[in-house]
DNA sequence: TGCCTGATTGCCT
DNA sequence: GGCAATCAGGCAA
């Protein structure tokens, strides 16, 4: 399957959030592969952005971020939670874009026992929700999404399989830092 | 070392 | 709509 290069994570770091909107995100595991369209994203930037976790600096934590673009960030959050970035820029710049939802499309019976059997609603409409699903952890850390083996990947936006849509974009969640900053990038379905 | 907060989720009212 | 769970990172002492 068709995957993005690695020229397309140098772009403008919000561009490159809003384009990710439709793109399938895929991962290969043992138990089978599982793969959703991105519909929700949310834009980091770095050191001149309060409300990234690269805004003090390289950490061991972090340092994914300030690699090259195209990789994963995952961390760990309130004692409980994975979520994952796709990094951008090029190496020494730390930022990124968060996966905050997707349309499930491949492995739906999978994501459902990874998840609980919970609502399909509830399937994977939040970070944490999309890695659990996906079946994401941190062994996944840093791995590299345009080169073999694409055991995680990302492939353009393929809407077909959608109805059609508009792209909302809204201030970040869960953030206490530049709180008003828009970049939450939602792909909502249009009611035809 | 200790305390507080967090790019969240799910259960309870 | 409110709040507990649960722990790693950041910062003050």
């Amino acid at each position: 399957m068709n995957h993005f290069a690695p020229e397309f994570f140098l772009q403008p770091t919000e561009q490159i959030a809003r384009a990710l909107l439709g793109a399938l995100l895929v991962h290969e595991t043992p138990e089978g592969r599982v793969s959703g369209f991105i519909s929700e994203t949310e834009a980091y930037l770095g050191v001149r952005d309060p409300a990234s976790h690269a805004f003090r600096g390289e950490t061991k934590r972090n340092a994914a971020m300030f690699g090259p673009g195209g990789h994963a960030y995952i961390y760990f959050i309130y004692g409980n939670h994975f979520c994952i970035n796709v990094t951008t820029q090029k190496q020494g710049v730390g930022e990124g874009v968060l996966i905050r939802g997707i349309i499930p499309y491949e492995g739906i019976e999978l994501m459902r026992q990874r998840r609980g059997n919970r609502p399909d609603k509830d399937l994977t409409n939040g970070p944490g929700k999309v890695c659990q699903a996906m079946g994401i952890g941190p062994e996944m850390y840093g791995h590299d999404f345009s080169q073999p083996p694409l055991q995680l990947f990302m492939a353009p936006a393929d809407l077909s399989p959608l109805k059609t849509h508009e792209i909302v974009v809204t201030p970040r969640i869960g953030i206490s830092q530049a709180v008003d900053l828009p970049l939450r990038f939602v792909l909502k379905p249009i009611d035809l």
